[in-house]
DNA sequence: TACGATTGTATCGTGTACGATATATATAAA
DNA sequence: TTTATATATATCGTACACGATACAATCGTA
């Protein structure tokens, strides 16, 4: 038994555990395509709804705008992305994907698919699995 | 639904989402006794068996030893752990507990008990969580 | 014994991640 | 209209985290 000891600690270490492997796993084949994991993240985002706010992205991210900005600026200077000062109000910013990011979904989605075959979970299992980290979630942070 | 519209995406965003919470919620009661939760993970492996050497600690902890190197440096600054290179094998070097390192642990231990308690799961949930996620790890990264 | 390969740790560069703070814009109040 | 407050983003400093690489110590084999 490599955990520590007290059954307390283990909970919130195989967490910790399960993130960086899940990070590790991806990190290879994303970066053939020039992505990192949190990059993958956010481009998952803005192939949902594009055209939207720092903040906004931040917000549904769980992250600081200060994390945000400079991965932000970093798919820009890769041409994934555009950001524009806002019109309306110039204190937003807002993210558009370019025809080069928009492409890159699906080779993005190629790699997701890998990746849950190789997670060796069903459907049901993972929902249930899902289900149980967002109560977790929330519990813990439950004013997002 | 503030999530990636593909099923697959939600999978992993989850867990990724849960590491974060789980994370920021450790912070403040750790920064209350100058740890971080790294640190913090890695002085509960010494708790549990002090005098390890960085490699051994990297390993358990799945991480690279140049993440190691530089937080046990920290924890060395900080007097919790004394870094001294092994007699027998003198490339290794092995960490060991100061008094001011041990004596942390009972501090730790109720910041954790805290957190346990805010999750609000019961053992018997927390355990079959923690097996799905081990399950998950381990077929995502089965070299370990 | 000598020497090539392996092992254990550390160094360097890049990319998250956050707290504290700064700056500009927008809104509300006086 | 001026002033105060709130909002949206960005900047700065610190701490992980990893790939690539360097270096010294050790081991294996000739």
């Amino acid at each position: 038994m490599p955990l520590p000891s007290s059954a307390d600690e283990m909970y919130c270490f195989a967490v910790y555990t399960a993130w960086h492997r899940i990070n590790r796993a991806y990190a290879p084949l994303l970066r053939e395509i020039g992505l990192t994991y949190p990059q993958y993240i956010t481009l998952t985002l803005l192939w949902e709804r594009d055209a939207q706010s720092v903040g906004d992205l931040a917000q549904r991210l769980g992250m600081e705008t200060n994390t945000v900005t400079p991965l932000l600026k970093r798919l820009q200077a890769d041409g994934h992305v555009t950001r524009q000062r806002g019109k309306d109000d110039k204190r937003k910013v807002f993210v558009h994907l370019t025809g080069q990011g928009r492409a890159l979904q699906a080779k993005a989605e190629e790699i997701t698919r890998c990746i849950v075959e190789q997670s060796g979970f069903a459907l049901p299992k993972l929902d249930a699995l899902v289900e149980q980290l967002k109560t977790l979630s929330n519990n813990l942070t439950p004013q997002d």
